[in-house]
DNA sequence: TAAATGAGAGAGAACGTTCTCTCTTTTTTG
DNA sequence: CAAAAAAGAGAGAACGTTCTCTCTCATTTA
């Protein structure tokens, strides 16, 4: 479920006991052990986002991700050093998963239907329910708390510094491309038209509409309009 | 200096000493007792804001805020009966500094200049310093901090929704002015696009761009390019 | 002098974290 | 292969710290 926001890790390989290896080194690397390992990280992590979601990061307590683990806090110390430690891995999945979706951008051969599509699937996937009941449970909320977080908290701000300077680096990748097949205005400021789309469908990305009723297709048109100001100023500016 | 943030309130109509009046219960009011009292609490509102800023609500602790007021946590409790109460306080006076940007708007007579103001001077002053040093400490922060919080304490959510539902009042009624002069498309859905674009600007001024090097000016044309756009949609925001 | 104000110790709860101990699983040894 | 030893996993009490808030008592003000 929470998936969606954890990074695959490569652990399927070895899928079935290759009970005879357990002498080898290998099985400490592949073996039941550490494949146990990995689901109890996950299952602390999941936990971790709903009480985050439901109470904040400062907000949950240790306890409160523990209950809602169903875990001592004795095992969940095996696993995680520190509330930092998990709130940092939260924060980077979470952040990481925005940048999956960029990367689909260049699915798409109009550079304003890349940021429309950008921009609907971002907002779809934040809507989505993380774990539990009503939509006021998305992981919209998440996006505000990592952002408020980051302003503080070093580790966050590092981590979110890398996220966005990706995201970065791939917008102005597609931008460029799309300049120069004459889809934008040549004099445009690539930079700062990156970074206030960004900002801009950030702003959106965290009211949440979907949870206050506005459907994600209703967005679909204001995310199109927005794209076409911004990336053909020309137009719209000799419009006065 | 946070004059700014928090709202003025009525006391200087006693301006000078009418100490005579001391034992009128008029003096509760206005006497000597309460202007040292408002002073008090100002002085406790400016001291909870600058360690709101750097600390965030619920990192900043009320030793915290006693230790910057100078005053010793028995006085402070005096004034406010709960930390809380003084988040609730501190984030009404944030949210009501925007909604006094919005009463402006009917200064421009041209809707498109009425919103890239509008948005101009929001980012201005949100980037300004609240109390000290570096461009790292603007009220800014408080942006995110407030939107945080609105989501879990149920109070601070009111007082958001509060405001909030006046500016999109504000802004409607701005709106549909301009829709009878024809500067707006007719068939624009007038809720989401006040909805959209004021995320869209709340996205913006939470980068708090002015603190990264990007100029208040250089955003004045990205605000009206945005305004045009999704002012003048005729084909594209047309929904409901 | 009576009321308002303030300082500061500290109560009581909650916090993140660690410690000790038990139980299970794996590895080594005879 | 069975017994012994080691390692891993988990539970839960307890630790020291920090939190918000209160209480007592001294000082100032009208």
């Amino acid at each position: 479920m929470v998936d969606d926001v954890l990074p695959k890790q490569a652990t399927n390989i070895a899928d079935d006991d290759a009970s005879d290896a357990s002498h080898c080194f290998v099985a400490k690397l592949f073996g039941k052990r550490a494949r146990n390992r990995e689901a109890q990280e996950e299952r602390i992590l999941n936990a971790a986002m709903t009480c985050f979601i439901r109470s904040g990061f400062r907000g949950a307590s240790m306890n409160e991700i523990c209950s809602e683990a169903g875990m001592s806090p004795g095992a969940l110390y095996r696993y995680f050093p520190s509330k930092e430690a998990i709130i940092e891995k939260i924060s980077a999945a979470h952040r990481q998963q925005s940048a999956e979706i960029l990367d689909r951008m260049s699915e798409s051969d109009n550079i304003v239907d890349a940021v429309t599509r950008v921009g609907v699937d971002h907002v779809r996937k934040m809507s989505l329910n993380a774990t539990g009941p009503g939509p006021r449970d998305s992981s919209a909320r998440l996006f505000v708390e990592v952002r408020a977080e980051a302003m503080r908290n070093e580790g966050v701000a590092a981590i979110c510094e890398l996220h966005e300077g990706l995201m970065r680096d791939t917008l102005l990748a597609a931008f460029s491309a799309a300049k120069e097949r004459g889809e934008i205005d040549p004099v445009t400021d690539l930079e700062l038209l990156v970074a206030t789309l960004a900002a801009m469908g950030e702003g959106i990305i965290m009211r949440n509409f979907p949870s206050q009723g506005v459907p994600v297709e209703a967005l679909e048109p204001v995310f199109r309009a927005l794209a076409e100001a911004m990336l053909r100023p020309t137009k719209t500016i000799a419009h006065k």
